[in-house]
RNA sequence: GGGGGCGUAGCUCAGUUGGCGAGAGCGUCCGGCUUACACCCGGAAGGUCGUCGGUUCGAUCCCGGCCGCCCCCACCA
């Protein structure tokens, strides 16, 4: 693409008679659509491309006012640098794997994924979708991927098509969705990467596992939410005979996984105790009496049971202090049906069995009853809410269990590498700055490393197998690894490289990795997916590193960190020079939009309603990382910013092309230039450091004055009959280079009524046109004084003040107007006093130097009537 | 407990190197069909810039202490 000249008007201009928003939209996506308006060429070198690692929305929900806010943000800058002269790779990609799909899936279809069911080749959906969960139909996982597909590729249409409505400039020759075999072949080979360089590995340890769901996830995924529970103090009886420690629990349920006792090292109380043991009420396990710095004195009794596990708290006891491992608790969140051996006498075998096969809530009301029946239970239970750990998807509280699982190295092991990774943080350019922060202090509490397999379906499978040994039992220390040509692989149905399918599950055979990795693990590469890396060397040359990531501030600990990590370990690179990161959409009552507060408001409505420029307006107001209302006086705000610009732009084109050669030569007119100048530097720099809500604000507080006062002032000279007249052919040049340049400022926020307008007067589109040039607008305006609009303004709103005050209307003559102000002031009103006199309707208009040289005053006098 | 953001007109917010009579829009009130726009135009009222100190000739702005609101992280027997 060659670069854009400066635009010039065409000699024929077609205005309409009565310019309107209305039906902009339709014609304008289309337009741009047929001509390419914004397709990345590819053919310039990386200095003078802006590439964008736009967020994947994901596909499972509905789109929301949020995204309209944050994505019509990075529109903003996406559209500046193309009129800088970037050739701008702005892709698209879609959400469309992991358990927000699977979630929607199963709801909109009424079907549950069952690996066990055979595939159905002439499955199609129930006819009556069931509304409860244990009433879907079970599937067969490749029939579920199939509808996992299906939904999605039709969510995502939906979102396209809004996305186009709101204006974004997206290349969108450029999707990717993160389910297909382009992105799963991506996923596995940096995943076999980060295995062969030692990063990615797999253990058998304690995770934290959501039992809904029935899958570990990573510590990135949690939130705490405040639960009803209740102190429970129990006895403890000590070996020795020596009486009865007292312990509280929230959890007494987990009694029969206790495996030792704790105490703070210097706690006073307990001295004497350490190293000797205590025995379990109800049960009668013995349990060793440790000592932990951990332990804190001043909760509960000071001495806390230790269980395996009920909190990432008994992990790091049980780990450092050596104990035993007596898990109960399922994959199901369900205490396991056989009495575990550790259970000896008939008592505790009996009491098990009543708690058996329940859940952690079922149990615990039996074991509060156990233990009271034995008269071990102190007291009454004394209720708190207190904080519990949940998957933020999840709808139960997380248990511990010990599974194996796959992790990649994020620092939280290592602090050589959590030092490296803030270190790459700090090389990134923060928009705003203060949003470093959070992401330091994430890093810097990691406290183990990124777990990156679950246990699900819909998602991109680990690409692992492991021999089975002559008993059947997997190898997992030395994984079978695909060919990198082959991915992507399920090793579900692909047979690894040596074997044959009829040794799948048999001994001194081989069995597949059955889990999925963490939709983040996919996420994580987005930069290197859009890129094409690997897959399209020049295109990655040529866009990677990336410009810009933007998104919201909540995902800094997931999305952001993620990506680092992987480009880290990749390219040795930060993935991008700059990461703007927007903030929340807050309700009138200062609450975040969600959809369970059922304050959501639908984006298609909204853009109907006001128009999308109205509603970019609106979005462009908010600050850069800043939460912002939704506001629809705002939107009412750009509405009528929008049809002023059509308007005035009207008025202005129609009075009719400058002469040939024609150029500002009235002070008034190079006034306005030098002014306009000004505000093109500062939004080029409000841009330049990603503040666009300032660059807009800016623009539009010059354009409103700019239709009142300068429009008003120069109107009458402009209309002037003979067109070679120097003053009218002055003002007509000056409204040309000052109306080109105000459209082209707007364009990035109201890229309709700019476009719409461009198309009355000039060739091409707006939005690849140059950005307006400071430097070439004060050439324009020669040595103007800029006080000349200021002055004439002030005198011109003084007239209006009196015409105001005497309750007549603004075309009542006025006799006289006397002005008393500085020298200066005086020479520049003097330059313009026939403007000022038209504009006003003044019959004399006269000026002497104020007495003490600095006050001003401005004396009108109406006409009587 | 650690980190961060924010308190300016009834509402939403500007105020960038400390000096303006402290601004804008919305809302309110008053006026006006003015040959671009009644989806409009003009005007007015309205603020001890959270609070107390400090630095300075001078503080909405810089420093410190309080008060209040919000977010993230940690703790979670």
């Amino acid at each position: 693409m060659t670069e854009p000249g400066t635009p010039s008007p065409r000699a024929e201009r077609t205005v309409p008679d009565k310019p309107a928003l209305e039906g902009l939209e339709a014609r304008w996506v289309e337009r741009w659509e047929t001509n390419g308006t914004y397709r990345f060429a590819g053919d310039r070198t990386r200095a003078e491309v802006y590439s964008i690692d736009t967020p994947p929305p994901t596909a499972s929900g509905s789109l929301h006012v949020g995204h309209i806010f944050s994505y019509t943000h990075t529109d903003t800058i996406a559209r500046y640098q193309r009129m800088r002269g970037k050739d701008v790779f702005y892709p698209m990609g879609w959400d469309d794997n992991g358990l927000p799909t699977e979630r929607r899936v199963e709801n909109y279809y009424g079907v549950t994924c069952d690996p066990t069911v055979p595939h159905d080749p002439d499955f199609s959906p129930p006819a009556d979708v069931a509304t409860k969960r244990q009433d879907f139909v079970p599937i067969s996982r490749r029939n579920f991927i199939d509808l996992c597909e299906e939904l999605t590729a039709s969510d995502e249409k939906v979102f396209e098509d809004l996305f186009r409505l709101v204006g974004l400039s997206v290349d969108w020759t450029l999707q990717y969705t993160t389910v297909s075999q382009r992105t799963q072949r991506t996923s596995q080979r940096a995943f076999l990467r980060n295995l062969a360089r030692g990063e990615a590995y797999s253990q058998e340890a304690p995770s934290l596992w959501d039992t809904t769901y029935q899958t570990a996830v990573a510590q990135a995924e949690l939130e705490d939410r405040v639960r009803p529970a209740a102190y429970h103090d129990i006895a403890f009886h000590r070996t020795d005979g020596a009486g009865d420690l007292t312990i509280s629990t929230t959890r007494p349920e987990l009694l029969v996984s206790c495996v030792g006792l704790v105490a703070h090292p210097d706690d006073e109380r307990y001295q004497g105790l350490f190293g000797t043991t205590a025995t379990t009420p109800v049960f009668g396990v013995e349990v060793p009496i440790r000592a932990h710095p951990l332990a804190q004195p001043d909760k509960g009794t000071g001495m806390a049971m230790i269980c395996t596990f009920g909190d990432t708290t008994d992990v790091i006891w049980w780990r450092e202090l050596d104990l035993d491992t007596r898990p109960v608790i399922g994959k199901d969140g369900r205490f396991a049906f056989d009495p575990p051996p550790w259970l000896t006498t008939d008592r505790a075998r009996h009491a098990y069995g009543r708690i058996a096969g329940k859940g952690a809530g079922g149990a615990q009301q039996v074991m509060v009853e156990l233990l009271r029946e034995g008269g071990e239970l102190l007291g009454e239970p004394e209720k708190i809410t207190h904080p519990v750990k949940f998957y933020e998807r999840g709808e139960k509280p997380l248990e511990i269990i010990t599974t194996r699982q796959w992790y990649i190295r994020n620092g939280g092991r290592s602090a050589d590498l959590r030092e490296a990774l803030v270190d790459r943080g700090r090389e990134l350019d923060w928009h705003p700055e203060f949003m470093r922060h959070r992401y330091e202090n994430w890093v810097e509490g990691l406290n183990g490393d990124w777990l990156v397999s679950r246990q699900r379906f819909f998602g991109v499978p680990v690409p692992l197998w492991y021999r089975l040994d002559a008993e059947g039992r997997p190898d997992h220390d030395d994984p079978i690894v695909p060919d990198e040509a082959d991915l992507p692989v399920d090793p579900q149905s692909h047979v690894p490289p040596d074997f044959t399918d009829d040794q799948r599950g048999q001994p001194g055979g081989f069995v597949g990795d059955p889990d999925v990795l963490d939709t983040w693990a996919t996420s994580s590469l987005t930069p290197l997916l859009a890129c094409g890396w690997e897959e399209d060397p020049d295109l990655f040359a040529l866009t990677y590193p990336m410009d810009l990531r933007p998104q919201a501030h909540d995902i800094i600990r997931t999305w952001l960190f993620s990506t680092v990590v992987r480009s880290h370990f990749e390219t040795s690179t930060p993935p991008w020079r700059n990461t703007a990161l927007s903030g929340w959409i807050l309700d009138p009552d200062r609450k975040k939009m969600s959809k369970s507060k059922g304050n959501v408001v639908v984006p298609t409505e909204l853009l109907h309603q006001h128009g999308s420029d109205a509603v970019r307006y609106w979005a462009a107001s908010g600050r850069p990382g800043t939460d912002t209302a939704f506001d629809p006086g705002q939107m009412k705000v750009g509405r009528r910013l929008a049809i002023k610009i059509l308007n005035a732009s009207r008025f202005a084109i129609n009075l009719g092309p400058a002469p040939e050669g024609a150029a500002p030569t009235e002070a008034l007119d190079r006034s306005v230039l030098v002014a306009l100048a000004d505000l093109v530097q500062e939004a080029t720099r409000a841009f330049d450091a990603y503040d666009y809500a300032r660059a807009l604000q800016r623009t539009e507080t010059f354009f409103w004055s700019f239709c009142d006062d300068y429009l008003e002032l120069v109107k009458t000279r402009a209309y002037g009959e003979d067109p070679d007249d120097t003053g009218a052919a002055s003002a007509r040049a000056t409204l040309e280079l000052a109306l080109s340049a105000l459209l082209r400022l707007f364009a990035p926020f109201l890229p309709y009524a700019s476009e719409e307008v461009w198309s009355w007067w000039q060739d091409g589109s707006i939005h690849r046109a140059p950005w307006p040039d400071a430097d070439a607008l004060r050439a324009e305006a020669g040595d103007a004084d800029p006080a000349v609009l200021a002055v004439c303004a002030d005198v011109l709103g003084a007239v209006r003040r009196a015409k105001s005050d005497a309750k007549v209307s603004m075309r009542a003559e006025v006799t006289s107007v006397a002005v008393d102000d500085t020298d200066r002031r005086l020479a520049a009103l003097a330059g313009a006093a026939q403007d000022v006199r038209d504009a006003g309707r003044i019959a004399e208009l006269t000026w002497s130097a104020s007495t003490n040289g600095t006050e001003n005053e401005i004396r009108v006098a109406l006409a009587d009537g």
